[in-house]
DNA sequence: GCCAACGTTGGC
DNA sequence: GCCAACGTTGGC
């Protein structure tokens, strides 16, 4: 099993917005970055952990755990033309864009905010506080996990 | 709202 | 294949 992180703005989708879901899951949809894409599509599977990140708000941070319940399929959204992530160049025959399934599993008891993520030796490698770094999904390693779930 | 960092696009 | 222009991300 496989560790990751994965970004969403809390006004646009956050954790909250999961647990409210039919079966507390959704469909993460609407990444449009070749790197995320891959990952979602070669490396995330079923029973993986993932760390629920809200990111451009008021305290960045770590709030929360979910589960892969479905691997990567076409991101349908990429063919609605009245969609934000309508893709133009997209072709149903070939799919561009790839999305997976997450479910509910907890809430943090508080927020392991960037800021303090950052200031710790033990993530410098992290690449989360990699300077820079835009990714929306990335993977943990099973220490950096650990670490960041002992600091709650 | 600003802006640094980075990815993508498209002319050549 | 280079690279300037442009768009997006996301912390602050």
């Amino acid at each position: 099993m496989q560790y990751w992180l994965m970004k969403s703005e809390p006004d646009a989708f956050g954790i909250n917005d999961l647990y409210s879901r039919p079966n507390q899951t959704e469909h993460w949809d609407g990444v449009r970055n070749y790197q995320a894409r891959n990952m979602m599509r070669d490396d995330m599977k079923l029973g993986d952990q993932v760390f629920f990140y809200h990111s451009n708000c008021d305290e960045p941070g770590i709030v929360g755990i979910m589960e892969v319940v479905r691997e990567g399929y076409p991101d349908f959204l990429a063919f609605d033309p009245d969609d934000k992530h309508f893709d133009s160049k997209g072709d149903p025959a070939n799919p561009r864009w790839i999305m997976i399934d997450v479910k509910y599993i907890k809430t943090l008891s508080r927020t392991i905010t960037l800021k303090e993520l950052k200031q710790k030796a033990e993530l410098a490698e992290f690449i989360l506080i990699k300077r820079g770094n835009r990714l929306s999904i990335m993977p943990v390693t099973q220490y950096q996990w650990d670490f960041i779930l002992s600091l709650e």
